[in-house]
DNA sequence: CCCGTGACGACAT
DNA sequence: TATGTCGCCACGG
């Protein structure tokens, strides 16, 4: 499990606070990679297999859409972050600016 | 070792 | 504003 990149990715997503998002984008930027905004997905994917499990229903695309729900396995990531008290409507995150979670500035101090 | 794939994002048209 | 294309880089086959 010493997957350096994929464990820094679920250190990162581990921080996300209840009720908020982020997106793969924030989270590569904050690792330096933000050009590999895709490998944070990827990592996602495996993230099944990390312990403590990551909250990837919290982390969506950069529109604020739930692209991931489609791995999760239909409405569950909708219902996680509902449950969270995240408004989601059509596959979107209500309030999405609002509710953005920026790594790169809440961790910057 | 080489090729294809992918939970994204920015830029070009 | 919407659609298309390229880049990013790790992992599996």
């Amino acid at each position: 499990m010493e997957d350096n990149f994929f464990d820094r990715v679920y250190e990162v997503a581990r921080l996300i606070p209840p009720g908020r998002v982020t997106s793969y984008g924030a989270i590569a930027s904050y690792l330096g990679t933000k050009g590999s905004s895709r490998m944070v997905g990827y990592a996602m994917q495996a993230c099944g297999k990390a312990l403590p499990p990551v909250p990837a229903h919290r982390v969506v695309n950069r529109q604020g859409l739930l692209t991931a729900k489609f791995h999760f396995g239909g409405n569950l990531m909708e219902q996680l972050l509902q449950s969270e008290g995240v408004k989601v409507m059509d596959d979107q995150v209500q309030n999405f600016k609002t509710l953005f979670w920026d790594p790169a500035v809440e961790l910057a101090l």
